[in-house]
Formats: structure tokens, sequence, C-alpha cells
DNA sequence: TCGGGCTGTAAAAGGGTTGTTAACGGCGTT
DNA sequence: AACGCCGTTAACAACCCTTTTACAGCCCGA
């Protein structure tokens, strides 16, 4: 999952020319960043299964088709800070390579030191926004989100919830009381850009939904937005009379500023 | 406005270049962006309130102070991004510069294409990841309108509305106090032209009226302008006639050019 | 005052979205 | 190799929303 902590910088280099490579690696573990090195082409979604936050990539090794692979990395997977390294190029060139969805553009030979700090620029927003929601409520209502364990406990006893399972719930619960939409949770859990038509947001949804009512009922956690997307709120659901005092207030929204968040519809 | 529409982008430049400075406002004018051009370090928090999303600035010009503005400005203005361009630099000048805040550094001489395609790259990146953070609330009367929710809340209840019914809401209240054709609403919301005879922007406005009127009596948001269009203006509707004259003020702007007509009812 | 055009209002029609279920297939385990 | 778990995909029904249509009421100019 995309989110969570901070932690270290994870790298992808994509690029043969071994010196450059071997001396950029070599700055890169000293300094506590993760890598990993290919030698080839992957297919664009693999980036998101790989976590990576960054690709180094030389152009100049993909030959022609190195605009059209750069444009599909940059639309599948928006999370990637994507840094071109080439050889000689034109204005023309680079010009291209940035609208097309790269994010820095560096001509060899450069300093490793330098491309690093380039990275790093490129990766500082994204993570800085992304820690700041996931750090997540752990608890909500009769919900305990532990991360260390990749599971939810109700009450104490566990949901058991699957992988993915869970970190939908993560992410949602970590933006306690904003909308999201599909796009944006597929986005942040499965690492790539969604498919158009794709339900799996739905039927995730519908699997969290039943097992937290089998753990927790007298709670409404996932609200559905029609047209929009999902919204973790944690919400009594006084059915019947029960929970009869202390109880049914303050839903307690947490998250920035915000006034008794609620059911709609 | 299907769901937030960026607006082109608004760039400010501080350099005293002025051949520089010329090339490069050219061709941001001549693919529709807005600009503003500084011959001074303002105070960092200026750049907040003059609503830019990227910044170019020559640090050569600021001399050895070049350093604390840049990170001063980079730690104060999260939402903006900073393209550095300067003469001769070192690698490690840049690597400094990038670690502190900048999001690009660039060697004069450079290409205007170039700088504004790097401006480009780092704006996509930063509205990406500040897209859903720093909403602040829209509060009218008794109603509050949050975007992180496609929501509005009368005296913290929700009023649930539909996307529509939001959407439309949000684009009246964003223009408070400006009548809005329906046409105008219409080319918004919906994101292209209305077809003659069109009534949908009507009956939006009775649900909206209809629903903001149930959560919130006693105030009346929407006022009609005979053939004109709508306008968001939150009026307290005490029962009784008062305010017996003082009537007439007000006409209220409308927006672009408009015909006569009046009476608000 | 009259008439045409504009707006308010209601309700039907239709299409798009979501809920829900189940079959399918990959993958790791037994 | 068989089994079971899990994620994906397809399908269908239910539901919600938007659009369309119709008619009544209102405003304004003639």
């Amino acid at each position: 999952m995309t989110i969570s902590d901070p932690g270290p910088i994870r790298l992808a280099i994509l690029d043969s020319d071994s010196g450059f490579v071997r001396v950029l690696v070599n700055r890169a573990d000293s300094i506590g960043w993760q890598h990993r090195h290919l030698e080839s082409a992957p297919r664009p979604e693999e980036f998101g299964a790989m976590r990576v936050n960054a690709l180094v990539v030389d152009l100049g090794l993909l030959g022609p088709g190195g605009w059209d692979f750069l444009e599909q990395v940059a639309d599948t997977v928006p999370g990637l800070g994507i840094v071109v390294v080439t050889g000689r190029s034109s204005v023309a060139q680079r010009v291209r390579g940035l609208r097309l969805g790269a994010d820095d553009w560096i001509a060899k030979p450069c300093h490793p030191e330098e491309v690093l700090a380039r990275v790093e620029a490129v990766t500082r927003r994204r993570r800085q926004a992304n820690s700041r929601i996931d750090q997540a409520p752990v608890v909500a209502a009769e919900l305990e989100i532990r991360a260390d364990q990749f599971q939810a406990f109700a009450s104490g006893r566990s949901v058991d919830l699957t992988r993915r399972e869970f970190e939908v719930l993560q992410l949602l619960a970590g933006a306690e009381g904003k909308v999201l939409q599909r796009e944006e949770i597929y986005q942040q859990v499965w690492g790539y850009a969604m498919a158009h038509g794709d339900r799996s947001v739905d039927v995730f949804v519908r699997k969290l939904r039943q097992k937290l009512e089998g753990g927790s009922p007298g709670w409404r956690y996932i609200h559905t937005h029609f047209g929009v997307g999902y919204r973790f709120d944690p919400e009594p659901l006084d059915g019947v009379g029960e929970v009869l005092d202390a109880e049914d207030a303050s839903p307690a929204t947490v998250d920035g500023a915000a006034p008794a968040g609620f059911a709609l519809r």
C-alpha cells in the first residue's frame, strides 16, 4: 500500500549503464534508500506492485518506444515520480518528455548526488501529503485498526480481514470524514490506475461492510456517496431501542475541523 | 466542473533579467497562463495571497540571502512549486537548493519553452498531491459547504444533496452576491453548452431551495433575477414585514454583460 | 389590462450507479 | 496433485439521479 509511514525512499532504476548505476546505487545505499535495478522495461503497473516512490530511467535505453513507455507509466502510476536521464538531448525532446509526464530530466554525465537530490525533490510532495492522511486514527468507535498486524479488531475480536480488505479499510479510515473517489482508492491501494468499469472497490466495500457488521453490529462505518465514492465515518445505528445511554453522542469527527459528520442517504 | 477544475497556471517570476523575463512572459501569455513579475523578494507569505501555483526565481538576484529566502518560501507556502534559475552553479549548490525545497533547478541560458515545461511538471505533481488536503469549508449564514464531502450542512446537519445539486450550490455560493446566468451555470457544472430550452438548472435550483429550506428555514439563499439567472445571497427571512425601506439598494452585480430587467423575488 | 415569455413546480420516463452474488482462475499450502 | 483462500470479473436486480415533459403562475412590456 502506498500509505503508512514515510519510511525510506524506494527507487527503481531502469538503465544498463553499469558504471552509472553502480555509483548511484552506492550513494543510495549509504543514505538508506531502498532500490531496485531493472535492465529492461516492465509492464507499467508493475511499478505499483514494487511499491517504489520514484523511477530513474535512461530513455536512451528504450529507443523510439521510450516515449510510449514514459507516457504509459506516467498515467498508469500517477503516484510515481519519474526522473529521466539521458545523454545528449534537445530542448524539444526534454519538453516532450516533461509534458508526457516526466517530473525531471537530467543530462548525463551527471553527479549522482544531484540525481538523488532531484529524486528527493520529486518525491517530497507526495510523501508529505500521504503521511498526513495516513497515520490513521487507529481507533474508531468499536473498531481498532492495527497496521502492525494487518488486522482490524471489533471490540477486541479480530474481524479477520484479508490483505486487500485491510488496505481498503485502512485507507478509508485514515481519511475519516472525507469522501474518497473510487479512482483514488484504487490508485492508493492497488498502486496503479483503475481500469474503466472495474468494480473491485465496490466488491471490497461490500465485503468490508459485511465483516464489520458481523463484528460490530450497531455501527455503520462506510457510507456511499452516489456518483462520487465512499466515506468512512462511524455512526451509531440506533435501529431499535438499545445503547440506552451515553452512547449515541458525538460520532466524534476527527480529521481537520468538522461539523458533525452525518448520514447521507 | 466535474470534480474540480484547476484552471490556468498562475506563475510568479522573480528576476531582473529583463530579456529573459520578457520572452518568458510572452510564451506564458500565448498559452494562457497568468503571471506576475516581481523585481524584489516579497515576504514569503505573500505568495499565498497572490494565489500563484509556481514561482520562477533567479537565486543569483538575491545574493547570499537567497538560501534563506528559498527555505522560507518552501516552508511557508506548501502548495507552491519552486523552480530556481541561475547562471553558473555547482553541483553542491544545486543539491543544496533542491534539498531546501526547490522543485527544480535550471541553468541559464535556457530555452523558455523548457522552463515552462518544467514549471508545468512541477505544478502537475503539486496539484495532484495537494488536491485533497487544504479545502477550507465555505460558510454562509447557517450553511457550511464542504468540498471534501461533496455535501452542505445546515446547522451541522447534512442537507443530503446529490452530486449535481452540490455542484450547483457550490458554484452559486462561490460567486456569492453575483448573478449567474443559466448558461454560465450550465457550462460550469455540466461542462458543455446548454441546449436551448433546457430547464435543468431551474429544476436543480428548485431542488436546492427545497432542501435548503428544509434544513435551514428562516433563510433564503437563492434569488431569482427574472430574465437573467440566479444569485446566491443568504438573507434572513424573519416572518413579519420589517426593514420597510432601504430596499432598492444593492443592484447586485451581473457578471458579464446582461440585459437589464429586474426584480428580485 | 392583455398576452407572450419566463419561472415554479410536479411527476413520469429513462439511464446510469451501486448492491449483491457467484463463478472463474491464480497461487500457495497440504 | 488436490485443496482452499483470495482477488477478479461478470451478471442481474434494485435503486437513485437526471432529464424531460407538462402545466400553472408570474413578470413585464405593449
